[in-house]
DNA sequence: CGGAAAGTTGAGTGGGATCAAGCCGCGTGG
DNA sequence: CCACGCGGCTTGATCCCACTCAACTTTCCG
């Protein structure tokens, strides 16, 4: 049967990684190796971790002074925006181990909303504190760094102009291969996110998403059932969302 | 007469600003007050001046290993990336002042072209160099951290769902806005790029760019002549692209 | 159960793409 | 000097992908 993803807990009992605190069974951002046991020490100091959260609770809204850089620890978070029409896009879903919050550094104050997509832990790094031991440490500084480009190619990729197909079919393996680097399946989830969380992200009215899956399914790329998404041919998904990559 | 932005001088030849070289009008990015004088005497050490380039020559490719982050001294850059079918997808353009090559950090590769789009002049930051440099000097730590989060914003920006118009609306007023703080006027200008790049740019056919450029002009909003534009009602562009702002 | 929200499906529309000429500025060479 | 060609840009005609609107179904929760 379908895992849903974010309510898994470690999936490492047996060989846990150095990881920025004990209750987080990744590094920052899935990143391997770029941190050593003596900056993880110095982490600790300044770590807070945040209390659950359930579904639909608000970890930070748009505009909120920003303090701290989040880190996931269970669970999946949305991050949005509202226009001044009220419309809401998407910018992301952060699964376990990725970092929230990097895009508010420059401001102050957060360009977007955070929401518990589920029940959510968190660690809280107040960023003065990060900034602080990062001077100290290079091997932190440069995960930052690596972490801030990395978000910047992300987004860069999602602001390309591509057909809907080759954006679900990216969004589709993207996730799957996150869920791989995470331990989990990469064939088989359960989504955290609605129709409509995904359409938004992808650019596209949730009709046009609801067709798309279907005839994705139709064709034998992927099986569909409410939340339950199964990828069957990652190779011709590959070829279809190829287009998106090499960016 | 209107004036191509990309050949002017310093527009500050009273009130130079300290900046990170003698030869650069402007501070990183035009962010102001973030840098001092100290940090500013210790860049000048590792900063290199590249020789300049002229229209079409490019500063570094996709896929070219990463060495530098590029400051432009002199003219405009575009960044592009090209995809496995070929399409150009524009990702920026650089102006005087605008950091350019943060998002090749985490792979240490350039995930994007940049070409001159006229004569450019750059100053290279050797990125060890800055980065140990930036963990002695909070301040200069601090800037390329701010740089980064900005570039995220941006690029998340622009992935929104907005209509062409918004999408114009905006771009021409983001323009106008950069130069603007560069003090040149910000209702006047020369476009530095092409029809069809700034078409890419906005995921636009160019022919849909042009129509769009000439409804504007029949609307007042803008006069458009060749490259030479001119903002007319500034309070009713910004009516338009509002919802792509507060992001 | 019942009501609301989410998701799907169908019909029709429209915004922007595509295809195809034509225009214009400009450099080149006869 | 003009003829020519080329590339950038515009304009027109047509097409199509994705959106909108509307109805229906399913799921979720109280």
């Amino acid at each position: 049967m379908a895992t849903r993803f974010s309510e898994l807990h470690d999936p490492h009992p047996r060989h846990a990684r150095v990881s920025a605190c004990r209750a987080c069974p990744f590094g920052f951002d899935c990143l391997p190796g770029a941190m050593d046991d003596a900056d993880l020490a110095e982490l600790a100091d300044v770590i807070e971790h945040a209390p659950p959260a359930h579904a639909g609770t608000h970890l930070f809204r748009q505009g909120d002074e920003f303090q701290y850089i989040a880190v996931v620890r269970l669970g999946t978070v949305k991050t949005y925006s509202v226009d001044r029409e009220g419309r809401e896009h998407t910018l992301g879903f952060h699964m376990p181990g990725d970092m929230i919050g990097l895009d508010a550094i420059d401001q102050e104050r957060h360009p977007c909303s955070a929401i518990a997509l589920d029940t959510v832990m968190l660690c809280r790094l107040p960023f003065r504190a990060i900034a602080e031991l990062a001077a100290r440490r290079p091997t932190l500084q440069h995960k930052l760094f690596r972490l801030m480009s990395r978000d910047i190619v992300r987004a860069a990729q999602l602001s390309g102009n591509h057909a809907a197909e080759e954006r679900l079919a990216a969004f589709l393996l993207g996730l799957a291969d996150r869920l791989g680097a995470r331990g989990f399946s990469s064939t088989r989830c359960q989504l955290a996110m609605s129709r409509m969380e995904i359409a938004s992200y992808l650019r596209l009215a949730p009709e046009t998403l609801s067709r798309l899956l279907r005839r994705f399914q139709a064709e034998g790329l992927v099986t569909v059932e409410g939340r339950d998404v199964e990828l069957r041919e990652r190779a011709r998904l590959q070829a279809m969302a190829s287009p998106l990559l090499q960016c």
